[in-house]
RNA sequence: GUGGCCGUAGCUCAAUGGUAGAGCUCCAGAUUGUGGUUCUGGCUGUUGCGGGUUCGAGUCCCGUCGGUCACCCCA
């Protein structure tokens, strides 16, 4: 059997991988005052058909069925409506601003490619109850540190800065009827990807050109974003960032600023994006609650792609890996009549919090040192003739000296420190 | 949904249409209380699966499943 097309197993290395992801991101947000929070793995399929009206695309990649009791449902494809039921519903019990995040798993039914799965784990950090620049700063300096905390610094990634509302300020300048809002963005979106021509096509129902946006995306960056990125700038992270009114974002709910989050060398796609959504709160519960909101996503595969394909990124990972080695201690019982004085220091080992193991089966006193060293453990405690003292050997500097056992735990203390 | 490339041992890969191999890993040993190196030995295959061509297929052809990359889309 195997398992089905882009759903993976996480064998402990991997799992170990995908828990550094998750604790990092985990210890960043919560640096920024950001809770945790969750929802629901599967939902009705209407949470996102409400959203989509007009989007049958996303529908498509729905993992949707019939439950038993024949209500339409399906696995969560993203965590943005989740977040807005979960919002409008007890927004009232929480002060402003409401600062979420969450990492939690996803499900799209589309054909995997790199850095594109079918279940993938995806990080949401949301900033709700709050305009202006300064929530938008804060939200852009959290997905900076989120990708810094991994040990890429400005000359690995770039935050692309755009603006929905500069966008739209354009359009009505030139007398684009607001029906036409989409498709002019939509062509933007693709302004690299597609041919002009055909782009051309899609632009004259609104009486612009290629040429028109491109001379708007070129006239660089407006004065709106000032305040944004004296604000980075105060917090030393404006050199992460690039204006580039090219990044338009494909979806429709965006009032704001809008960013993408790219690696320099622009070879994998996004590693995380967002931007800001002030009316879909309010559209999604029918407006039951009017918030405004700002926030993005950054998923685990990319991003695993990205530390992989990094070098210093990709040590200081395995560095971490290695700190968190399955055991510290490994209890080597040399003379089996020790038995019960091995297995009474494994215990007292482990009830004062140390990772420790020993062999099951009992062994010759060198495989078990080879046990202990490939499990990572940094010290080998050797019962036997010695007792009530034992013997602890610092792996790593080869030194051993003999301890009373009952003093053991305090010696490991003590020597864990000057490791 | 469309297309290119790829599927051989647990892993990385060899093998002109002619007896399926190597390295690593793993396991066991090298005067029975001391590990990383070294040495010796050993295990492991429905060559993804199903058909076809051929005296003979890992190799060529068709299908299928899976992987990968691109398109589409990107919440």
């Amino acid at each position: 059997m195997q398992n089905l097309p882009g759903f993976r197993d996480f064998p402990p290395e991997d799992c170990a991988r995908r828990n550094y992801i998750l604790n990092t991101w985990r210890s960043v947000a919560r640096r920024y005052g950001f809770v945790e929070y969750d929802g629901p793995t599967l939902e009705s399929v209407e949470l996102y058909a409400k959203k989509n009206e007009s989007g049958a695309e996303i529908m498509q990649q729905l993992y949707s069925f019939e439950d038993r009791g024949g209500r339409p449902v399906a696995l969560r494809p993203e965590m943005t409506p989740t977040l807005a039921r979960m919002v409008a519903a007890r927004e009232k019990q929480y002060k402003k601003p409401i600062k979420w995040f969450s990492s939690s798993t996803f499900f799209r039914y589309e054909r995997q490619q790199k850095g594109r799965l079918r279940e993938f784990i995806q990080l949401n950090c949301d900033l709700i109850g709050e305009t202006g620049p300064a929530a938008d700063a804060e939200v852009l300096a959290l997905g900076i540190d989120l990708v810094r905390a991994f040990g890429f610094g400005p000359e690995d990634f770039v935050v692309r800065l755009s603006d929905r509302k500069a966008w739209m300020d354009f359009l009505a300048a030139r007398g684009v009827p607001k029906a036409h809002f989409g498709t002019v963005l939509q062509a933007a979106d693709k302004i690299e990807r597609e041919s002009p021509d055909s782009l051309n096509a899609k632009l004259a129902p609104a009486g612009l050109t290629v040429d028109d946006l491109k001379a708007f995306i070129a006239s660089g960056s407006p004065d709106s974003f000032r305040p944004l990125i004296e604000e980075l700038t105060a917090r030393g992270l404006a050199g992460y960032v690039e204006v580039d009114l090219s990044i338009v974002r494909g979806l429709a709910y965006y009032t704001g600023v809008v960013f993408e989050v790219f690696d320099r060398s622009k070879s994998m796609r996004a590693l995380a994006g967002g931007g800001r959504y002030d009316d879909l709160i309010a559209g999604l519960s029918d407006g039951a609650a009017n918030l405004s909101a700002m926030g993005f996503g950054m998923g685990d595969v990319v991003l695993a792609n990205f530390i992989g394909e990094t070098p210093k990124a990709a040590e200081r990972m395995a560095a971490a890996l290695a700190a968190d080695a399955p055991v510290d201690v490994y209890v080597i019982i040399a003379d089996a009549t020790r038995r019960a004085e091995g297995l009474q220091t494994v215990q007292a080992l482990r009830d004062a919090g140390w990772k420790a193991d020993f062999s099951l089966a009992g062994a010759k006193v060198g495989k078990q040192f080879q046990a202990a060293e490939g499990l990572g453990a940094k010290f080998a405690v050797v019962v036997g003739g010695e007792w009530p003292e034992v013997k602890v050997k610092t792996l790593a500097t080869r030194q051993e000296v003999q301890v009373p056992q009952s003093g053991l735990a305090d010696w490991l203390k003590s020597g864990e420190n000057s490791l």
